[in-house]
RNA sequence: GGAGGGGUGGCUGAGCGGUUGAAAGCGGCGGUCUUGAAAACCGUUAGUGGGGUAACUCACUCGGGGGUUCGAAUCCCUUCCCCUCCGCCA
């Protein structure tokens, strides 16, 4: 959410910030709805001031056991009509609040202007693509080769998108949390949480997810609880409605969790194998920070989370996506695109994002200041990484010849020492 | 699921319907003392939204929503959450 005194102050800015976002949103409307807010508030706050005073003045009356009949009576119709403007403002209000609620974040100036992916910019890159003397194979061909993954079964215990790991398929998913676990939590200091996967519609708010993309969301029908698309939604939210210390910041957190997401409108995309799934796990990072450090938080997540693909010997690339591409609450993105020979191309493995205060404003995460003014903190998380697209990218450029799968290096000691899978 | 108790400021915890936005303590901050630190003592310390160039000022906020009243942290209704006991249970 942005700052609705900044929106006011900055219409031009924000504007700007829409169009570049190809964002559909009306401006002038809200701008209206609080100006109109605002000439209430004025006119109710008079009368209310004076039911104040006059109240007292009762009181005062009551107490001396003198007659107060006469300013009771002109109080009652002057409750009466604060109570009528109060219901009009707060319907004033609620719209505002609604429409806040839908506004995207502003990008950071540093994002460049573009429509689509096809705008975003390549940073840097990583590694090499492996050379084959072979034809390669796709994952889903490995995996079911080596029944280490079965998509039938998958399918007929839950639905399509769902898979089922087997063997050293399910060890190697388990060793890849370990082994980002381990890492992000010895050597990058995060500290690790495990968090619920179910919450509530409050905590969905909060990070963005509500209002407006409720239908990418599993829901339990009896409850107010949703599964989460991501461990940044409750991570983010274990200090929602809190002022935390200065000297804490910046907090830095990691968690595994399966993540879950309905990938509505993602019909015919990546259909095949375990690219898009229904269910997933995932490594999240997750900062606050006061504002002014963090973009600097932003690049050493970003290092964190390729530090992951390092250690794995894969192939990747970083990319800062354009205004067009960047996600509703991220005012700044950076993606981390693996090899997939698969694909003969990238495939997003990881994603880097500071949303300032963004989610905070909505969540409500403040901190107060040596001065003791209390200020929004910053909220970043990126994933370090997406566990389902690990495995499959190792099972593609780790492949042989015969079909066998060699294991990374630093995963061995996670799966019994084992190095190869055939 | 059944019975009871409770939700107040950064935290703990008072609060006869009318200077209670809120005592007290802790914590935080500033100061005195000290070579320095601690202790002690003194002072200070809620947030949000309006208006104003500003000094400043007004409104709202005691889990959420609604009601009674001239006036609600205090009374009523409703809802959520937490705790205790019982039941059930990985």
């Amino acid at each position: 959410m942005l700052d609705v005194r900044f929106v006011r102050e900055n219409a031009d800015v924000v504007k700007m910030a829409l169009k570049n976002r190809r964002s559909n949103i009306d401006l002038s409307r809200f701008l209206e709805l609080d100006k109109e807010r605002r000439r209430l508030l004025v006119e109710v706050e008079g009368l209310k001031s004076t039911r104040n005073i006059i109240s007292e003045e009762i009181g005062k009356l009551k107490r001396e056991k003198r007659d107060a009949e006469e300013k009771v009576f002109s109080m009652r119709k002057l409750s009466k009509k604060i109570k009528d403007m109060d219901i009009k403002v707060n319907e004033i209000e609620s719209k505002l609040s609604n429409f806040m609620l839908e506004i995207p974040n502003i990008p950071h100036s540093s994002v460049p202007v573009g429509v689509d992916e096809n705008d975003n910019k390549t940073i840097r890159s990583w590694g090499e693509s492996p050379e084959f003397g072979f034809e390669p194979q796709a994952h889903w061909d490995i995996g079911v080769n080596l029944d280490i993954l079965d998509f039938k079964r998958g399918v007929k215990i839950a639905e399509s998108r769902f898979t089922l790991l087997k063997g050293f398929g399910a060890k190697l998913e388990r060793a890849l949390i370990n082994f980002m676990l381990d890492l992000h939590t010895d050597e990058h200091s995060y500290t690790e949480i495990f968090p619920p996967v179910l919450v509530n519609s409050k905590s969905m708010m909060s990070t963005g997810q509500l209002p407006k993309f409720g239908a990418e969301l599993y829901k339990c029908a009896d409850d107010d609880l949703y599964l989460i698309p991501t461990a940044e939604v409750p991570v983010t939210n274990i200090y929602r409605g809190e002022i935390l210390k200065e000297k804490d910041l910046p907090l830095k957190y990691t968690a595994y969790t399966p993540c879950f997401r309905r990938e509505a409108g993602a019909a015919g995309k990546d259909t095949r194998g375990i690219i898009r799934q229904h269910q997933f796990n995932k490594v999240e990072m997750v900062k606050f920070t006061k504002p002014e450090e963090s973009y600097d938080e932003l690049e050493k997540l970003t290092n964190n989370a390729e530090e992951v693909l390092q250690k794995l010997g894969l192939h990747y690339r970083v990319i800062e996506l354009c205004t067009g591409d960047l996600g509703f609450s991220a005012a700044k993105t950076y993606d981390l695109e693996v090899w997939m020979p698969s694909y003969e191309g990238y495939k997003e493995i990881s994603s880097c994002s500071n949303f300032e205060d963004f989610q905070a404003r909505r969540a409500s995460i403040r901190y107060r200041m040596k001065s003791k003014k209390v200020r929004f903190v910053h909220t970043l998380n990126g994933s370090g990484l997406a566990i389902g697209r690990t495995l499959a990218a190792i099972l593609e450029n780790y492949q042989q010849e015969d079909g066998s799968v060699i294991v990374p290096e630093v995963l061995r000691s996670y799966m019994g020492g084992v190095e190869k899978i055939e």
